[in-house]
DNA sequence: TTATGCATTTACACAAGCTTTACATTCCCT
DNA sequence: AGGGAATGTAAAGCTTGTGTAAATGCATAA
C-alpha cells in the first residue's frame, strides 16, 4: 500500500506545522494550501489526493465555496473542519457533499482515526474511479479526454463504447451485470431479447483486439461481463 | 433507486421509536434490534442493510463487540452511538472498523446529514463490492466476481456450481439437503428421480480435485451434502 | 435534400451448460 | 452375504445465451 496522499486546505499556520509534523511520521504525505483558490487548484490537479481537509474559514474562497465547485467534476472524500461547533454548519457542509465534519478545536487522535476510517472506507473503491486515467495492462482510458489507448495506439471508440468500456475497467475484476450495463450506460432497464450490449462488447472486443490479443473482457454466462485483471 | 435499509441497535426504546419516526418519512427502510445479539444476528443476516446504527451500550453484546464480529465477516457501513462523549470511546470505535460516531445526545438533523453522507458515499461502490470473500482451506470464494479460486488457481466454474459452491460453504460444516439446494440454487423443488444436483457435485468435485487433494464436499446418503470445515 | 455515424434490431450459427439417461458403484438393512 | 436404494459419473440430448454479420432506424451534419 503506497502513502496516501492527503491535502490540507487551512490558513492557520500554526495548525497545519502542527498536522504536517503529526501526520507525516504516520505515513502520509501531506500538502497544504493556505487559501480557498491555492487548495481548489490543487485539489483539481493531477495530483489526485486521497483525502482532503478543508477548512471553513478561508481567504480568496471559503470552505463551502471550495467543497461546491470541487464537487462539480472530483468524488475526493472530504473531512471538513471548522472553528464554530455550530450545528448547522455541520449539516450544511455534509450536505453539501462532505464525507465527515470535526469541530475546532479537536483531538488530533480523533482527527487521526476519522482520516484512517475514511481511507479505509476508501481503499474499497476500485482504483481510480475517483477520476483520473485508468491503467490496466496495455489499455490506458482518459475520463477527462474520453480517450482510449490499447498498447499505445489511440483506440476509435462510439461513446457508448467507452462508457460501457469504463463501467468495466472501474469494476476490474468484479462481475457487472447487464442489467446494471444497460441501466448505467444506456439509462434504460434491460428489456428481453435485448443484443444491444452484446452488440456494443463485440464491437469493443474487436477494436481492442486489433492492438491486443490478450482477452480482456470476459463473459459470465446468463450474469454478465467482466474486466479481467492484467496479470 | 430503491429505498436504502437500515439497522438501528440500541436498547433504548423511547430513542428508536422516535428515530423510526423520523427517518420514515426520508425514504429509509428502518429495522430496529435491542440487544447485542438480535443486531448481531440480523446484520449478517441476508437483509443486506446499508448502513447500521449502533449504539455502545447494549444488553447482551455490547456495541464494540458488535462490531468486532460484525467485521470479521461483513463491511457494512457503520455509525456508532454513545452517551459518552468521551474522545477514547470515539477513537476506539473508528480504529476497530467504524465509519462515523455521533455523540448522544445529538441533533437528528446531524445525524440524518452523517446517514446520507455515508449513504452517497458508499453509492459510489460498485454494487457487491461490500461483499467479502469467503476464505476456507485452500479455497477462496469471491462474490464480487463470482469466481472461485483452489489453491491460488482460477477455477472455471458454471453458475450453477458457483451457486452450489457458495451455499455450502456459507453452510460450513452443516448440511445441506438436496431440496435446499434445489430450491435455492435451481430455483425448482426436487423431483423424485432427479439427479441434475448430483451432476452438478460431482462435476463441482471434479474441478476442486484438479488443484486440491483433500475431500471438500461430503455425502451424507439419504440427507445432502456438506462441505467440511477445514482443520 | 443527401450523406454520415452510431445505436438498435434481426437473424442465424454456435457453444455453453443444464438435464436426462444409463450403468457402475457404494452404502445400508435384513 | 445379498438385495435394494441412493449415489457417482460418463455420455448424449436439449435448451438457451451469446457472437457477430447485416439490415434497419435515427439522429445530426454537410
Amino acid at each position: 500500500m503506497s502513502a496516501k496522499k492527503l491535502l490540507l486546505i487551512d490558513d492557520d499556520l500554526e495548525l497545519t506545522e502542527l498536522l504536517k509534523e503529526y501526520l507525516s511520521p504516520q505515513g502520509y504525505e501531506l500538502d497544504v494550501a493556505h487559501d480557498g483558490e491555492a487548495g481548489l487548484s490543487l485539489a483539481t490537479s493531477n495530483k489526485h489526493y486521497d483525502l482532503i481537509l478543508l477548512d471553513v474559514m478561508l481567504p480568496k474562497l471559503d470552505g463551502f465555496e471550495v467543497l461546491k465547485k470541487l464537487r462539480t467534476s472530483h468524488l475526493t472524500p472530504v473531512l471538513m473542519l471548522t472553528a464554530k461547533g455550530d450545528d448547522y454548519d455541520k449539516i450544511f457542509g455534509l450536505e453539501m457533499g462532505a464525507d465527515d465534519y470535526l469541530a475546532k478545536p479537536f483531538n488530533h487522535r480523533e482527527l487521526s482515526a476519522r482520516i484512517k476510517a475514511l481511507v479505509r472506507r476508501m481503499a474499497l473503491l476500485p482504483s481510480g474511479s475517483v477520476q483520473q486515467n485508468l491503467k490496466l495492462g496495455d489499455v490506458v482510458l482518459s475520463p477527462s479526454a474520453q480517450q482510449v489507448f490499447c498498447a499505445d495506439n489511440i483506440v476509435e471508440l462510439t461513446g457508448t463504447e467507452y462508457s460501457i468500456l469504463h463501467l468495466l475497467m472501474i469494476n476490474q475484476g468484479s462481475l457487472v451485470s447487464k442489467q446494471d450495463i444497460s441501466e448505467k450506460v444506456l439509462g434504460r432497464k434491460l428489456a428481453a431479447f435485448d443484443r444491444s450490449i452484446d452488440m456494443h462488447v463485440s464491437n469493443l472486443r474487436k477494436k481492442l483486439a486489433v492492438f491486443s490479443p490478450e482477452e480482456k473482457i470476459k463473459t459470465h454466462r446468463g450474469a454478465g461481463y467482466l474486466y479481467v485483471v492484467p496479470a
